[in-house]
DNA sequence: CGAATTATTGAAACATGTCAAGGATCGTGG
DNA sequence: CCACGATCCTTGACATGTTTCAATAATTCG
């Protein structure tokens, strides 16, 4: 944590959750923003839970490791996402941010109607979760990179040209992969013409729909 | 869909999710209970979501499936608990009951309080996926199995003797293996003292800590 | 009892992981 | 601005866990 600021005017760049995020704002009480800088933490792994967390700007990932280290992400969340949400008063997960990223906590108001906003950005999260169990289950190492790239096109709202904040192990952990066949599943997308990769760090989809049909 | 009768009075097998399910019962307009046979469709990918479903008695899948038939079961769920949620207006599930099954249809209240009593249902099954990302992401066949066997036994409130209702593709496509794969490791599981197999839908578990111990 | 379904078991194939080396990129300090 | 070290990424060769394919056994249902 390291600057306080309020961007309290700031436009959501958030897509099919921005009305509901407008909802919820209306009826939270919402604080000023807190920056994070890259890989910093937001919460750890049993800390109370409650309030929830509105990503500004920038990129955060949700963490859960084995007892042996191994570790899975759960959910990347993106500007205009809220995050947080737990079933009991404790968090099962850690937060971090992935690049430098702008989060508004958002606590609950004395009238709580929030929950009944609060209930399509659950749900919605919980769609995602379950989304990703199905790339996680049944999908091989290509099907799994082609379905993230398509959905991060899809959070982007960039069709074309995507940035990937995160880096090889980010992706790889989320995926259920290792970093070394991240690389190789790009490169080979890359040698098939699907994708470029002008920089490291950005992905160009060059074959929407060839990358499409190789999701499953 | 065969039967309907009135088990309104019925104690409910629940364990953490019975105060909330009593809260949920008491706003939501709760219908007679609706019998389904083995393997019976309650709703379709596509179907309009809208109203919740508690299991009165039985077990229920909730599946997806790929293009190209590949099928990821993403929860199953038991006597007590409650499924069906969605972030919009439609199905991205298919739901069949597993054994015979009976289910009460929970359609929302004229005086939306409901959204509250909702909300802690909907977050446990988000925490459920959640915890499931993690053993499909990161887990080996042995500690899959060994946690499927833990979850159910937890969630039957029985300490060894488990029952398994579903056969071993349902199994196999929770887990993301094939059901040779879960034949084996039980087999496994058996060989080295762990569990028993009495009878092909029933597990005994025998070494709980070494159980515990395999789950990673 | 017999047929159909479901489960078990084995041998071989394959996708992904592991280990290891080299190359690119980034940040820092001279 | 360049050089250096640290980190991250790429690529290759080999190992291995799981799948695939196939045959047999057990169970269920009519």
């Amino acid at each position: 944590m390291l600057i306080q600021t309020d961007f309290r005017q700031q436009a959501h760049p958030s897509r099919a959750d921005g009305f509901v995020v407008s909802a919820l704002l209306a009826h939270a009480r919402p604080c000023a923003v807190t920056l994070y800088a890259e890989n910093s933490v937001i919460y750890a792994q049993g800390d109370a839970a409650g309030p929830l967390y509105l990503v500004e700007f920038g990129a955060v990932r949700l963490c859960r490791l084995t007892a042996d280290g191994r570790r899975q992400i759960s959910a990347f969340h993106f500007a205009g996402e809220v995050f947080g949400f737990e079933f009991d008063a404790e968090h099962h997960h850690f937060a971090e941010s992935v690049d430098s990223a702008g989060i508004r906590l958002l606590r609950r108001a004395v009238d709580d109607h929030l929950a009944e906003s609060v209930l399509p950005l659950a749900l919605r999260n919980l769609s995602r979760a379950q989304d990703h169990l199905l790339v996680l289950g049944r999908q091989n190492a290509t099907e799994k990179i082609a379905a993230f790239l398509l959905d991060l096109a899809e959070r982007q709202d960039a069709d074309t040209l995507l940035s990937l904040p995160m880096q090889r192990t980010d992706i790889a952990d989320y995926l259920g992969l290792t970093f070394e066949t991240v690389s190789r599943i790009l490169r080979k997308l890359k040698d098939a013409r699907i994708i470029q990769l002008p920089t490291i760090k950005q992905v160009e989809v060059i074959n929407l729909p060839a990358l499409e049909r190789l999701c499953g």
